[in-house]
DNA sequence: GGGTTTTGTCACCGGTCGGTGATATACAAT
DNA sequence: ATTGTATATCACCGACCGGTGACAAAACCC
């Protein structure tokens, strides 16, 4: 039994991850995290002063999603800008469908706020789009506004196919429509940026 | 004190709503329905059998969304078909943001597995479209893709909305902001259109 | 070594939870 | 009025919750 509070804290902040991950957010609590972490609650209160500044920490820690920039230098030079629009959407989305975390982070933030909510509704609110202007690309408002929803209707999806609850059909978990979605966003993106170039040029 | 069980269960099932509305999903339970409508917890178990059964017994009661058939008689003859899927999804988005009961389940049923969110969610995946099946209207698959693409990211960021999490800058409690949706969706999906309509015309 | 501080264990508190049995009270049939 | 039944009240159970104080033991400092 060595003592080393970095350790016991590092247990913590493991536990309440894993807790999140595997029973959901509505099952954290001191109890269930210092459980879930063989440690003490009491310890818990001493390291993190209470359930708030355990969350605060852990956001504190963590960084929920892998740098967006990286995602341009799979791109070539003189890709089409509907096309750079469509990776960026697909990308965040694949990087979402596979973090059983940031799925439950985002319905821990539609029910609740505490820090760990903010804090995370925080660095998803700048990661996406602000890659773009760092680039210096600049986007019609109107293609930004769609990119953006497309993309909330995405993780929405996302969402929906963790417990099979489909909608309108629409199954995101099934591997043949992801497909069909996939192409679809393609499609309409190219087909948006169209329209609002035509509109440019006879105006 | 009147005895009447048809009354006491309505008391009840009014609780359960006007506590899911007020506190949310996540303080549900058999003593805070209870004490919400004013009612021993006992009776709860004696006329619904369990939590489970009263969540049935209101789901069963209930129909959360109005008739969408509804919709369509505002509609003149002849609009051209991009119009009518662009009202079908505003029609719908406006009725799910003026229901926070509706927003509420939706939060619930992202979480949660239980009689009242799988009914809801059953409700919720036919509504829509289905009502364009009936009257003959056939739409290209795309076309549907993009359509619930499109709600489901309405109903996301109204969810958002409701605890100011805003996604990338786009807030849709903001007048304005939706104002400016909905004028993207409006021509975002008369420009899909079109483009199927030239695939096809070419192929 | 001794004394102090840090780290961890344990027991306990009041409160709420879901769930149940015993009992009182209103009503309806006779 | 008497009986039986449906309706509602009350008290209670064990389990878990968030939170705290008392105390043991390891580690550190001199």
């Amino acid at each position: 039994m060595h003592r080393d509070s970095e350790k016991t804290k590092q247990k913590i902040l493991a536990g309440l991850e894993r807790l999140i991950t595997s029973k959901g957010f509505t099952g954290v609590g001191v109890n269930a995290v210092a459980r879930e972490a063989g440690v003490d609650k009491v310890l818990i209160y001493r390291y993190f002063g209470s359930m708030e500044g355990l969350l605060q920490a852990f956001a504190d820690n963590k960084d929920f999603f892998p740098r967006m920039a990286d995602v341009f230098d799979g791109i070539p030079e003189g890709t089409p800008l509907h096309e750079i629009a469509t990776r960026m959407i697909l990308e965040h989305i694949r990087v979402f469908q596979s973090s059983p975390l940031a799925q439950e982070l985002v319905c821990w933030e539609l029910t609740e706020q505490n820090p760990l909510t903010i804090m995370f509704g925080r660095e998803m609110e700048k990661h996406e789009l602000t890659a773009l202007a760092e680039r210096g690309i600049v986007l019609d408002e109107d293609v930004v506004t769609l990119s953006v929803v497309v993309l909330c209707g995405l993780e929405y999806l996302v969402l929906r196919g963790r417990n099979n609850n489909p909608m309108m059909k629409l199954d995101y978990s099934v591997p043949e429509t992801r497909e069909k979605i996939h192409k679809m966003v393609s499609s309409v993106m190219k087909a948006f940026f169209k329209s609002r170039e035509d509109e440019d040029s006879t105006e």
